[in-house]
DNA sequence: GCGCCGGTTTGCAACGATGCAGAGATGATG
DNA sequence: CATCATCTCTGCATCGTTGCAAACCGGCGC
């Protein structure tokens, strides 16, 4: 069952085994002769490397981790995508793992009995550890956060920039007439900074349209998951002046937010508009398609790839956030029937 | 740079080597005083197992592979979820890749310069790959079969019963009083063995109820994506005839349609049914919801998973297929507003 | 003919862990 | 008191590969 080895072919070919890994490795020149003779016996024998050998001796794997909190959630499902297939333009592979957005999961990662020794690198999508149990517990692995929820200055971390994001985002409402808009989405509490970035946005897209903020429109949801997005309207139209938007912290909440409104008979955008963060495909083909701010999913892997490669090589500079590029996705939740894409 | 090794922990305790591997692994009984002086210097030295020595030594990585065409679409992502739960079950990780639906990328991982040497095991969702192609490329790694691509007896594989499947969800709209069900995802091809067994089951279904099956209503899609549903639908609303319902052979392509008909001011269900497979959460959220056929994600997760896991331990049955449960799951898009879940 | 050179080829050690068998120490047994 | 069993603890070999440096070889210049 175990497979043929160096060994093996060294002696099939009457060579030494260094001559084989040689040959296999093409590092070094070898005679043609012995080459024809080593080519034959390794075809013969259908030799394949042991990688688990080569990476301990060479002391890399060639793999990155990368955790995100839920596989199942669209925006991750993509940018796992992404990463993948940035890694590998890189020769590189991934293993993903998830942490259901328990903190004991994303702790574990860094502990003792971690299989962090098995990665040359990890991308980590955090959503509740905490900066100083990141820097305590970091076993000198190379780390790339990716998301905002911890921004200081540590560690190498990619994001868009969640304020100017959340205040494009709301200013696209105002800039349809919309004054009473509503917030989804908000966290106030430790762990969702991604969160309070956000209301910042908006805060400061109603602050400089002259809007006053009306805390009845800002409502809290504890996950970033459809059917809080529809609770969350539930609430907004239970109010005794209902908003005429709703600006959703991610496509998912907006996405349950419509299928709400949508059942409460309201007409979107026509009564309610609706606009989200993320650019999943999901909202390119809901009813009505859903506006949104599209972050860059391709440019932040390539960008975390390459940072975790550089860290990696030691080439890297010191951390530093990277800003991520997004662009305004106007569809027909806030555009009327007109829209695109 | 490097971390820290037994030999380091085993000098500054001043013990052997082998007993902090004793320590370690808590495998062999260690006295207790030897073993709170094992304990410090762990502690100290920050000690962690060099996991890929270990798994040299041991003949094991606790990895295996998932390949799945791509892990954007929200069937494959979900999955991808459970198995990751699966595996972690049973101590093991997982190492994700997708093909794109690329042939060659298939190919790869069976090929001389495949990582298949870093798994214990192979998880494959394929695509385009044929039977004897993977049993003639086949390294010895253990490998299951996702999906029912190939069924040919030589490899473990777990699928739902395709044909039954597609015959209850054709069978449900015939219920609802549907005369003229279009049929959306056919891929009469080679490597649309899928797709080809649902066009089989909507057969039967309409055949045991006297409808004649019409050509026109049987679309072909080159891919399982929302676009194609869409597209589809515009051409089925072209026909002289257009359906009164639809059976797409994916939710995403369902979702596509509905955009579509929604597009197109067409009422669902009222003037055309909709049902999709997959039961991927976003058909819960869609507006109109999606009725579909969920295959129990969880289950066949789990099935692989152990089955797998099996073969690499060499306690698995022979090859065979295993029928995963999937349920009918009824929503507003075939039963009217008076939909659940 | 001798020494040196460049290009090949090789053996040995090492990566860091565990399997195995044997060495010590301890206590029980006759 | 000698013998033996038991329990710890240790050293060595090994997993399959690659880095290193030395050995080898034919040919060339002097």
């Amino acid at each position: 069952m175990a497979g043929t080895t160096l060994r093996d072919v060294a002696k099939r070919a009457g060579v030494s085994i260094r001559t084989v890994s040689n040959v296999v490795n093409g590092s070094v020149p070898v005679s043609d002769e012995l080459r024809t003779r080593v080519e034959a016996a390794l075809e013969e024998l259908d030799y394949r490397p042991n990688l688990v050998a080569r990476n301990l001796r060479r002391g890399r794997t060639g793999m990155i981790a990368l955790v995100v909190p839920e596989l199942d959630v669209p925006y991750f499902a993509e940018l796992a995508r992404e990463v993948i297939t940035a890694a590998r333009a890189h020769g590189y592979v991934v293993m993903l793992d998830q942490t259901d957005g328990d903190g004991e999961r994303e702790r574990e990662l860094l502990g003792r009995e971690s299989r962090a020794t098995m990665f040359d690198g990890l991308l980590l999508s955090p959503l509740t550890i905490s900066a100083e149990e990141l820097r305590s517990r970091t076993n000198k692995v190379p780390v790339v956060l990716l998301g905002e929820h911890i921004f200081n200055g540590d560690f190498h971390h990619v994001a868009i920039d969640n304020i100017a994001a959340a205040r494009e985002a709301t200013e696209h409402l105002l800039g349809q007439g919309r004054r009473r808009i509503a917030a989804v989405g908000d966290q106030p509490y430790s762990t969702g900074e991604t969160a309070q970035l956000r209301t910042i946005g908006y805060g400061q897209a109603l602050e400089r349209a002259g809007v006053a903020v009306d805390e009845d429109l800002v409502v809290p949801t504890p996950r970033f998951h459809r059917r809080f997005g529809a609770e969350a309207v539930e609430r907004l139209l239970a109010l005794p002046h209902p908003p005429d938007a709703v600006f959703c912290y991610n496509d998912l909440l907006a996405i349950g937010a419509m299928h709400a409104l949508t059942r409460a008979g309201v007409r979107i955008p026509d009564d309610i508009a609706v606009i989200g963060v993320d650019g999943i495909q999901e909202g390119r083909y809901s009813s009505p398609a859903l506006t949104t701010i599209a972050p860059d999913k391709a440019r932040i892997a390539h960008t975390a790839v390459s940072t975790l490669i550089a860290v990696i090589e030691g080439t890297a500079p010191p951390p530093a956030e990277s800003k991520a590029p997004y662009r305004l996705v106007v569809r027909e939740s806030t555009a009327g029937r007109a829209a695109t894409t």
